[in-house]
DNA sequence: GTCTATAGCTTGATAGAC
DNA sequence: GTCTATCAAGCTATAGAC
């Protein structure tokens, strides 16, 4: 049993981000080999099932990072405004301020059923947290979930509009609207905020 | 030479709808063959340069039913917020209530230099037809343009989570909004609509 | 303008030595 | 746990007949 040549945390942050970048099928074994330094023997031996088992290996790790830390404040205690902005904070870092696009975009293009399952439970908890904000603002649920859906939109839109412009400050802007959008109450949301 | 089997309309089509939901690399002759019903030659003859040029080709197409049908309305005369609305409609239509993924979404990612040149010249238009809107309404242009491009990001993310969930609703409310997104003054914009 | 046929390369995947 | 070596299948691309 040879040493291992990186740990699995340095595995998955290498090869996330060849999918992050290219996608499900865009991301061959030649571009995993070089991004992790492994022969493809190598990396059929951690990942038996080959790319399938590798995405959901890294979306299962992503969702932990996500739920543990970035989307951490929604099921903590204090000012539901304040724990947005947080979030919002922690969004910015987790995307690199809109330069690394999401897994939950760029994954689910032609990939298997079984990870479209997993993207849409990962989207689901996100929305779920971002609802508990407007929950806890006291907006009525249909609402909260809206505002939270719409969030998520204008985060997946801000990144996709970076990426393509090569310009951050569409996501910057999605992020920074996010307190509002997830807190204020019907006919008193101003956004985006005054020019 | 041969009868055609089809128009260069019909074969843009069917090809659009292939690069629309696999993505650039996941594209293969394979399923653009069985689209066209057109052998690999024979899409070698209409298109020489391969992938990039049919790439190349439907964005040019896309490019004129964007601008001369969907974005029209930016460039007529009217009341704005009837413009936009018209724009959503057709908006609507083109993305077929959200269950047609956006080109500038699939192929932006592992594509040819050239293919995201032209990709952010697309986008670039649209926000620009936004942005119209905006200014018409009696914006401020650095406000006009923001809310363009942030329009063009709730558009795409709308796809995107609509997309993830399987849920068309996402998407639809992304155009809801529009007409009140592109030309509320400051401080008077509310969204969502009232709950 | 479409077809058949073929070429060469890259892909995903496996076997077996160390 | 990593490596070399090998495989069949799929891929992009081209030549030439009709």
């Amino acid at each position: 049993m040879r040493p291992a040549k990186a740990t699995d945390q340095q595995i998955f942050a290498r090869l996330s981000d060849v999918f992050r970048r290219k996608g499900y099928e865009g991301a061959s074994y030649a571009e995993l080999m070089a991004a992790t330094g492994l022969v493809k023997a190598s990396l059929y031996h951690r990942f038996p099932g080959g790319k399938e088992e590798m995405v959901d290996a890294i979306l299962s790790q992503v969702d932990r990072t996500f739920s543990d830390y970035v989307l951490r404040p929604a099921w903590e205690e204090g000012p539901p405004r304040e724990r947005a902005r947080q979030m919002a904070l922690r969004l910015g870092e987790f995307y690199g301020s809109g330069t690394r696009w999401c897994l939950l975009d760029t994954l689910t293009l032609s990939s298997t059923p079984r990870t479209m399952k997993h993207a849409r439970r990962s989207m689901m908890f996100w929305i779920k947290s971002f609802e508990r904000i407007g929950r806890d603002a006291g907006l009525p649920p249909t609402s909260a979930r809206r505002r939270a859906e719409d969030a998520v939109s204008a985060i997946e839109g801000g990144l996709i509009v970076s990426r393509v412009l090569k310009d951050r400050r569409p996501f910057k802007r999605a992020l920074a609207s996010l307190p509002i959008r997830l807190t204020a109450a019907a006919g008193t949301q101003r956004t985006p905020p005054p020019d």
